[in-house]
DNA sequence: CGCCAGGGCCATA
DNA sequence: TATGGCCATGGC
């Protein structure tokens, strides 16, 4: 990975370090939080799986009324399409007897699209489920990242899918890597590429465009 | 009080 | 392909 994105990993990774994601138990777990998440700030997701008290199956969710688990994951904002997305994503993972090994041996391009099948499952929950429940080596796309590139004086392409390819197409594919890249996107944008930029300090200064949004 | 967070769906052009 | 409205809570 001998080129200019790869200076912005090497930049990242030597001010933050080996940062690793994704905090979760469990497969499942990471699935609920992944959907949990969606525009919402990952400390009202802690609050709405604490709501489950370690007790966060697929069966459990199956069995629960939809009023029940809309109560439970009210903290996490969005609660009723969440409600519905946790309801089929746990269908499409029973389909599979929630077997993450049975998953794992498919195809990456076959489970991708099987996931973006899922109502309520976009690219980036999809990439994240990929990444941090099954360990496919397939790269996470955010805002931030989008609005990283976007102030970068590279042309990683304009939609999700065009950043993705652009990203994986000069960092070979590892599941290690994408973990931390991205993690280290993540944490660097908290500090410096909100919508708002704050250039101070960062990692980047100086080679990055500042532009905004 | 307003802004915003580790998006996605849907209608519209 | 690309906008815009909508969904909802909690931290700051």
């Amino acid at each position: 990975m001998n080129n200019s994105l790869s200076e912005i990993y090497q930049a990242l990774f030597l001010h933050y370090g080996d940062l690793q994601w994704w905090p979760a138990k469990t497969p499942y777990e990471v699935m609920v939080g992944a959907i949990l998440t969606q525009n919402t700030a990952w400390t009202n997701v802690e609050k709405a799986i604490g709501q489950f008290e370690d007790d966060l199956t697929p069966e459990r969710i199956h069995h629960l009324p939809l009023e029940k688990l809309q109560d439970l994951i009210r903290p996490s904002g969005f609660y009723k399409q969440k409600s519905q997305y946790l309801k089929v994503l746990t269908e499409w993972f029973m389909s599979y007897d929630c077997d993450v090994k049975r998953i794992q041996n498919l195809p990456l391009s076959d489970v991708r699209k099987e996931l973006l099948g899922v109502h309520g499952v976009g690219n980036e929950t999809a990439d994240s489920i990929l990444l941090y429940a099954f360990h496919f080596p397939t790269f996470v796309v955010d805002a931030y990242t989008m609005r990283l590139f976007k102030r970068y004086p590279l042309d990683a392409g304009k939609t999700y899918v065009q950043v993705k390819k652009f990203i994986e197409s000069r960092i070979p594919a590892d599941v290690l890597v994408y973990n931390r890249f991205h993690a280290l996107i993540v944490q660097n944008g908290k500090e410096h590429c909100k919508k708002k930029a704050l250039c101070e300090g960062c990692p980047l200064e100086g080679s990055c465009k500042k532009c905004f949004d």
